[in-house]
DNA sequence: ATAGTTGCAAATTCTTTGCAAGCCA
DNA sequence: TGGCTTGCAAAGAATTTGCAACTAT
């Protein structure tokens, strides 16, 4: 489930962890080890992931973090999509989370055969969106475009003979 | 929960009915009356809906029609969306349906403050999305836009004295 | 008659919540 | 200390499945 790492970041002011102090701080919540824990983890790496990615990436650290329960990762990653460091979508009707703090707006490719979401950018789509929600006297949020299909990797590997064969 | 009939259906061929028979019987499957109900009462108007809409449209029709149980409406579902009837998008973790047949490509635009979904179409959206499977070598399906944002009408209900008040 | 369907109840999967014990400011 | 958090267990919400009775062909 590798990522295709080809957007570059974007410049930020603040560490991922100094941001989520900050939010935390404003609304009076704390901050406590368990969400310094997920912060950590979800800031890690890079790739798309949902509460039980996570929840095993957790158990599998050994440092001396304290144990982090289910609810507590499904709460901490609302607040995370509340402060701005992480997006969240709805995949085949689950959720899907993203960095969205220190990374450019992105839309994905869904590849229905390997579950994989590539990333690519587009400025035309943005100021197609622009548009629409102009004509439409809409305010405009933000938006997800999603283009499903089989990717080039999935589109090899079905062509091979051996492929042919198992498909008996 | 209305919608906007903005978009003109396409000419297709065949009734819905009849396109879902021939699908059926292309597959060994039966038509039953359930399956003639349930179709029925999808392609009567235009909404999008979700299983329990349909189960409760099912449930307020006082025709002599069988019962439709909840799996057997799940079940159904999913045939129209295998046979090309029905299109499903997931929101907010629960599928969605809409009408596909006769209907012509068209993207969203979702207000999170009523929950409705606009829809609109972009020709541009359509070449985009070509352009950036070819780049990518992926064998493109289909897509999805949704524009996430406040529609008209709520932006001016929010703007109303009268609600200013009520948020105290 | 025979194989596909249905409804019921129960199981699954993903996510949320009540609450007592624990921890941070 | 006082209030926000956590983990546990249980509840919820959406969807799926096993199976005996039923029905289309």
């Amino acid at each position: 489930m590798k990522d295709h790492f080809s957007l570059t970041g974007v410049t930020v002011a603040m560490t991922p962890m100094a941001r989520f102090e900050e939010y935390l701080q404003s609304r009076g919540k704390r901050v406590t080890q368990q969400r310094r824990t997920i912060l950590d983890q979800v800031f890690s790496h890079h790739e798309h992931f949902d509460a039980d990615d996570l929840l095993e990436e957790l158990a599998s650290r050994k440092l001396g973090d304290r144990k982090v329960s289910r609810p507590t990762v499904y709460r901490t990653l609302g607040e995370l999509v509340d402060s701005g460091l992480l997006r969240k979508m709805s995949l085949n009707n689950r959720s899907v989370y993203e960095h969205d703090y220190g990374y450019p707006q992105h839309d994905h490719l869904y590849c229905e055969e390997c579950k994989q979401l590539i990333e690519f950018q587009s400025k035309e789509l943005s100021s197609i969106c622009e548009t629409v929600a102009k004509q439409q006297r809409f305010r405009a949020k933000g938006h997800r475009l999603i283009i499903t299909g089989v990717c080039s990797n999935c589109n090899k590997a079905r062509q091979r003979p051996t492929h042919r064969l198992e498909m008996i």
